[in-house]
DNA sequence: CGCTTACTTGACATTGGTCAATTATGGTGG
DNA sequence: CCACCATAATTGACCAATGTCAAGTAAGCG
């Protein structure tokens, strides 16, 4: 429709620096030319900025192209509980446009860069571009999965376990997008959280979550300082979290 | 392709009693066709029997014809975490039509009939069927939503508010699905679970799962006997869960 | 340097968990 | 219809994990 004209983008598909990544599945030309076409623009979110807010009708539809942040659900009482992370390559407003409204929000933890897609053409994708269709399922369906275990993390684990599999399970999809260039070893991992985001993730209360990270510590499963994670022993952390996935498979980037 | 053949289907898609529903959206002729080639066979499980289980390489897709379950995640310890109830018009084995294993269980509640469709040729509702397509992505966002709100509940809210809500969530499927053709006020369900499935959905332990039921019976907000809750004071109930969601908008069925 | 946000820690309160025993309920064979 | 059995529900006593409150200390930033 308007593959020629010029948009406002400083990252073409084409030559997207988070493309260059083996973990995002080939696409065909073809594929590339549509999603292309199917980006109207990008967006910055500032550190600590609402990029979705629940309750509002989203035009857009948005990939992480860069940064991260947390998708999050709150109650009457000024509680909150985070749902996800949300990482470079993840997808997110699909359920505003599948639905009329957002049921949750989506807040930066660093600024984020957002490739914006009008929800209007998903239309065209499903009609015209079957295996990126699937695609998005696929995509929702992993979302689901990491949820499934969260759930599963808050409705049955202590709380030292809660924060081990939650340690685990960032260090895996960090450690998928290599945004740690640091070591061989990939034991230390850049984490934007407060503690307080923690506790909000896992259903605990800061104070405890204090503790508990502070015991870790103690037990040389984790280090905790200025935004970075160190893990000493990775085999440790695993048992404590029951941890059996497998690192992250190839998946879309749309 | 095997359009034509005949096949051991007692509930074809054309007469299918759910359909007549009208939570359900109109298929036009062309979908119900494709969907009625696409499912292959029915399926009775009975209750207590495992449906899907985890880590099983699922070759199916299935939608709930009736009948009751539920998603599961165990641990090692033993322990369960309930994820979801399953109920007639849901899809499920997504996950392992679109990854290579489950990564949790399905167990009936009460006899289920199933609807069975190949996974193989989900490719071909892709590539053919856009709005098919497109309604999968919709169930998935569906499922979704279900679980962030039930990781609010369990991750941030105390006892009794967890099974109120939970209370809510069963209240608002079923009527939707009009199951309980009994009464005008709506305040009348069948629910086929045991104290256990409440715990095990909500992150409790038995006993205090009872305890909490008792008191909310005391209070007049439940009452529970031989798998019939009656519900004499919605409006209360729907403060003490913060309840705020819709009735269920009309939705899909493949 | 002073301010604000994040992190720590101790004392204490409470929710919810565990254990153990008892009672109800439903189904089955006689 | 009854006795028996298995499963589910109920209850009390006690315990432990986690939450709340309050008072710091440390760290980042203009």
């Amino acid at each position: 429709m308007n593959g020629g004209r010029l948009k406002n983008v400083q990252f073409p598909c084409r030559t997207c620096p988070l493309r260059a990544n083996p973990i995002f599945r080939d696409f065909t030309k073809t594929e590339l030319d549509f999603v292309e076409r199917f980006k109207t623009g990008e967006l910055t979110a500032a550190a600590q900025s609402v990029i979705l807010r629940e309750g509002a009708a989203s035009a857009h539809l948005y990939t992480v192209l860069s940064g991260v942040g947390f998708r999050y659900k709150s109650l009457p009482d000024g509680g909150r509980q985070i749902l996800n992370f949300v990482f470079p390559g993840d997808l997110i407003g699909l359920q505003g446009a599948v639905a009329r409204e957002m049921q949750h929000s989506v807040e930066a933890l660093t600024d984020v860069i957002l490739c914006v897609f009008e929800r209007e053409r998903i239309w065209k994708l499903y009609e015209s571009y079957p295996s990126l269709a699937f695609d998005i399922t696929w995509l929702a369906s992993r979302e689901e999965r990491f949820l499934d275990e969260h759930l599963l993390n808050v409705g049955r684990r202590s709380a030292m376990k809660r924060i081990a599999y939650l340690v685990m399970h960032l260090h895996t999809r960090v450690v998928a997008l290599r945004m740690n260039r640091v070591q061989a070893k990939h034991e230390v991992i850049e984490v934007p959280l407060t503690q307080q985001h923690i506790a909000d993730a896992l259903g605990l209360s800061l104070v405890h979550t204090n503790k508990s990270l502070r015991k870790l510590e103690r037990m040389g499963l984790i280090g905790w300082s200025q935004r970075m994670m160190v893990l000493p022993d990775l085999s440790r952390l695993k048992a404590l979290a029951d941890w059996d996935n497998e690192s992250e498979t190839i998946r879309p980037l749309i």
